[in-house]
DNA sequence: GCGTATTTTGTCATATTTTGGCATAATATA
DNA sequence: TATATTATGCCAAAATATGACAAAATACGC
């Protein structure tokens, strides 16, 4: 399971090491290098690139011209990126999803359970006093389980 | 599967350079460097040759004269232009589709799995604006998958 | 605390990808 | 047929990604 926070620095070319202890658990319980960095509200979203087929194949059952598949489509997987984790622990952010994230000098890494968050340190601030405002609300969702 | 987005400039003659990663794709998957343009929505859309192929024999399945049917084909066999990926991995985009989707700078690339399309930078950002909002919506579609 | 191991970051060289330019070929237009 | 327009092939510059190595920072055991 992906837990924690971690804040890394990127560098000029877009590398960023991914946590190591985020790395152990795609090695030990996902057997994988590869990620999948799509998008999701203001951050980067990370899926171990086994769990994010399996995504992949519930959608390409989905009707192919209907209008909310196309557009869910567009978004979830237009914004798809594989990486692989290099020798050194890194992934490269595409220019485009930085860009699009304004992700610039420090990102700040989530655990969400089955998959992993990549937020920019400024919106990641704002987030967080934004949600700290409505967890009183989210913390009944959890009544429920 | 085609997958993620990707900015790209176009040439004065109307050549673009497809990504790299779809390329890749094309020939380990499809074997092929030719492709079929067609129109959907506001965007270019590219099938790979051979599965534009099977696109076409579902289609002629359709009952011929249903009103529905005929303008589908129309749209979508009516504006279909074949194209071929040449050595610096550009393709041509026809002029006439060019100027039906008024792409002359930068165009985007968006992967979705089995085909891609390509969008003007100024469409792209106003179709991403307004399908920002129904996001959560069609994310909700897969909690039901 | 200190020394050692691991993790993260920086830098440089190299490879790949993308873009621009120009000359020529093909096609359309008058 | 001559001329304009559009398309193609080829080369090289610019931009971007990748691999390898080493320094800096951090975590860990004692």
């Amino acid at each position: 399971m992906f837990r924690g926070q971690f804040l890394h620095k990127i560098s000029k070319t877009g590398r960023i090491s991914v946590p190591s202890k985020f790395r152990e658990n795609l090695k030990k319980k996902h057997k994988t290098k590869n990620l999948i960095l799509s998008t999701f509200e203001n951050s980067i979203i990370c899926y171990p690139y086994p769990e994010w087929i399996k995504l992949e194949a519930k959608i390409s059952k989905l009707p192919q011209f209907k209008k909310e598949t196309v557009e869910f489509e567009r978004y979830l997987v237009g914004n798809a990126h594989e990486c692989e984790i290099d020798n050194e622990g890194r992934i490269m952010i595409p220019g485009i999803l930085r860009r699009n994230f304004k992700i610039n000098n420090n990102a700040i890494f989530i655990g969400m359970l089955s998959r992993f968050e990549i937020w920019s340190e400024n919106s990641w601030n704002k987030n967080l006093k934004r949600s700290f405002d409505k967890f009183q609300n989210s913390r009944e969702v959890l009544d429920g389980i």
